[in-house]
RNA sequence: GGGGACGUAGUUCAGACUGGUUUAGAAUGCCGGCCUGUCAAGCCGGAGAUCGCGGGUUCAAAUCCCGUCGUCCCCGCCA
């Protein structure tokens, strides 16, 4: 039982406590030895505060036995520290430090725990790398960036509980121990031992049971939560990641939209203490692709894409035509001031479309009034004066051409842009500045511009899988679908292929975008039983497969099922993008590596013989 | 499933292209000594490396080749 009882944190002690009587404990952070005088440094998750041995004031037996217990302190010794809190010598405050103006001349130390020799400095100056980080995760977790983050991610959870309950929904826990289900991810399955051959499926996302919990009249339901899938991970992809999950009866976008909008204001406000302007700007789906080619843009800037087809139509480009042949367009790209691009960095932008499938990239540079092209001879002059009308081009600009599918132009020029975008420092790109957030002062550095939200709205109902040579949800299948499309569905018994209509067909799905990363999406959900069985029909869902895996869905909309809808947002990835991460890794007290690997635990990991005969498992050899 | 980068003291890196003056080097950390005001303390000294692992080429391999394992990034995948 430690002797000691700590009375104050190492990050509370001022000028006002000095004198007093105090207990700190803490780990041992840095300690300078000067030969007379010793410093330590004591680190608890509040702060560091400085003690300090061997003191003119302080002599005799007692100082003698302290200083010699001091030097046989070490990095990471957890140590309690008895002492009186004095105002540090005229001159040698430290202004970095928030206790910087005290220090605490030890009576008593007890060492609660020894600690060997860190495999890294628990500092956040200190390179490590990411592996030695997670294998001792318990001393990463002690440097200063993580505890923030994880603070961080503590307070967005806090307001978002305290946000819905305001707001009339309840928290319900749904079962983790679940069913598989076909359409999505890879299902983790868990094996039953009650029921040999049987597999539980741990749950991608709580959609059925929310919408159960609908169906049941609870309304308004909201749930922070666990959702699990089995696919490869990315920087912003671990196998178990967090959701903000809602759902409301009786609803439309409009009200889930807004609810959204007023839980980010709030989240935004009681953590980072800004206000985010609302309503959220909004696009559709297709506006967002024609306007930056993708459904994630970032529109922190402008530099949008500007299709150039028709013209490319009238000119003399055999590249440019033979796409437009193939149902390609021709799409043109404005980097500002890029005109003296080397050909090497051209050749980096164009092995950069071409990862995205791209053939070729074409080029012009602006220089005074004429272009610098290899391909301008292709064009009339009038043509040239039409594409830099177009792609707003001035003199010392750069413009870049993808002729190709829709898709592929897309994703080149959505990189290009991407790429290109931070290049020329259009993005607010300064590091992100959380001290104040945790200083006393709590000084505004974070600008409101930093975040921009976007909505995502329409995208279709189906789209055309040609691997599996069928169609497929865009959201998922449960997504209702827009109202004046119900006759033209329900006259369908299949999707035929070339059918142009099933493309056009939108649905009540949308997506939110904050800085070019989709944190969340939801919808409007199907609520009538007939037309749910109708979606699985057009998706050609097997009947028998339709019953066994969702039949106790499409049962329960047969009871009296109401109108819902909902959303989930991504909890990790928004708070990655709070506090400036640029892994949701740093922001997961646990994270597994890129092959779902644990170095720390070593999961996962073979079981026992006997283990595997009690869940009826053979293992191939 | 595919592409790329990387793997060398506890840690972060240099050395590798062009094999041999390399007894594999630095910084930091660690250990010891000196030092009464530091806070990236300073000065002096010291210890610390199966060069990821296995095989091959060669008189000779950290260095070249093949395989393998691991880490990170990207594509596919992620309703």
């Amino acid at each position: 039982m430690p002797k000691l009882k700590r009375t104050h944190t190492c990050g509370e002690l001022r000028k006002k406590n000095v004198g007093q009587e105090i207990i700190l404990s803490g780990w041992v952070h840095k300690w300078r030895d000067h030969g007379g005088v010793i410093f330590i440094d004591l680190r608890d998750r509040e702060g560091i505060t400085q003690i300090v041995f061997g003191r003119q004031e302080s002599s005799g037996v007692r100082a003698k036995e302290l200083e010699t217990l001091a030097r046989k302190l070490r990095a990471e010794y957890v140590i309690s520290v008895a002492g009186k809190v004095a105002p540090r010598p005229e001159g040698t405050a430290n202004l970095q430090l928030p206790t910087g103006e005290i220090e605490v001349l030890p009576e008593e130390v007890e060492i609660l725990n020894k600690a060997k020799t860190p495999p890294f400095e628990v500092s956040d100056q200190v390179d490590v790398s990411e592996e030695v980080r997670l294998k001792y995760r318990y001393i990463d977790l002690r440097r200063q960036k993580m505890q923030r983050n994880l603070f961080l991610r503590d307070r967005v959870c806090k307001a978002t509980r305290n946000f819905f309950d305001e707001h009339g929904f309840i928290e319900v826990e749904t079962p983790f121990l679940t069913k598989s289900t076909p359409e999505g991810a890879r299902d983790y399955l868990v094996p039953s031992r009650l029921n040999p051959g049987s597999f539980f499926a741990l749950p991608q996302s709580p959609q059925l049971f929310k919408q159960l919990l609908m169906v049941g009249g609870i309304e308004k339901y909201f749930q922070i939560v666990k959702c699990f899938r089995d696919e490869d991970l990315r920087k912003d992809r671990q196998p178990e990641f967090t959701q903000i999950d809602y759902e409301m009866s009786f609803t439309d976008e409009k009200d889930v939209h807004s609810i959204t909008e007023e839980l980010m204001v709030r989240v935004f406000k009681e953590v980072l203490k800004i206000d985010i302007p609302l309503p959220f700007p909004r696009l559709t789906y297709e506006e967002s692709f024609r306007r930056y080619g993708t459904d994630k843009p970032d529109v922190r800037f402008a530099m949008e894409l500007k299709e150039i087809s028709d013209i490319a139509e009238k000119s003399e480009f055999k590249i440019f035509k033979e796409a437009l042949k193939k149902n390609g367009i021709v799409c043109a790209l404005n980097a500002k001031g890029l005109a003296e691009t080397s050909r090497k960095e051209l050749d980096e932008l164009k092995e950069m479309a071409g990862d995205c499938g791209a053939k070729g990239l074409a080029w012009m540079k602006m220089t005074d009034k004429t272009f610098q092209s290899p391909i301008t001879k292709f064009f009339k002059q009038e043509e040239l004066d039409a594409i830099a009308e177009r792609a707003e081009a001035q003199k010392g600009d750069l413009l870049l051409f993808v002729a190709d599918k829709a898709k592929i132009v897309y994703d080149a020029l959505s990189k290009l842009r991407t790429f290109l975008g931070e290049r020329l420092n259009l993005i607010p790109r300064r590091a992100l500045d959380l001290d104040y957030l945790f200083s006393e002062q709590r000084k505004i550095s974070v600008e409101p511009s930093f975040f921009s939200f976007v909505w995502i709205v329409d995208p279709p109902l189906f789209e055309y899988n040609e691997e599996e040579k069928r169609w497929s949800p865009v959201h998922h299948p449960f997504t209702s679908p827009r109202e004046e499309a119900f006759p033209f569905l329900e006259k369908l018994t299949e999707l035929p292929k070339d059918m142009e209509e099933v493309s056009q067909v939108l649905s009540r799905a949308y997506d939110l975008v904050l800085n070019g990363h989709e944190i969340g999406g939801g919808s409007i959900r199907i609520h009538q039983r007939d037309l749910q069985e109708k979606i699985f029909q057009l998706l050609k869902i097997p009947p028998q497969e339709v019953k066994e895996k969702f039949g106790f869905l499409l049962e329960s909309l047969g009871y009296g099922a109401p109108p819902h809808g909902g959303f989930a947002f991504g909890l990790d990835r928004l708070v990655m993008i709070l506090t400036g991460s640029s892994s949701i890794r740093d922001v997961i007290a646990f994270p597994v590596t890129q092959k779902a690997f644990s170095p720390l635990t070593n999961a996962p990991s073979a079981v026992s013989e006997r283990q595997l005969k009690e869940l009826h498992l053979k293992l191939e050899k």
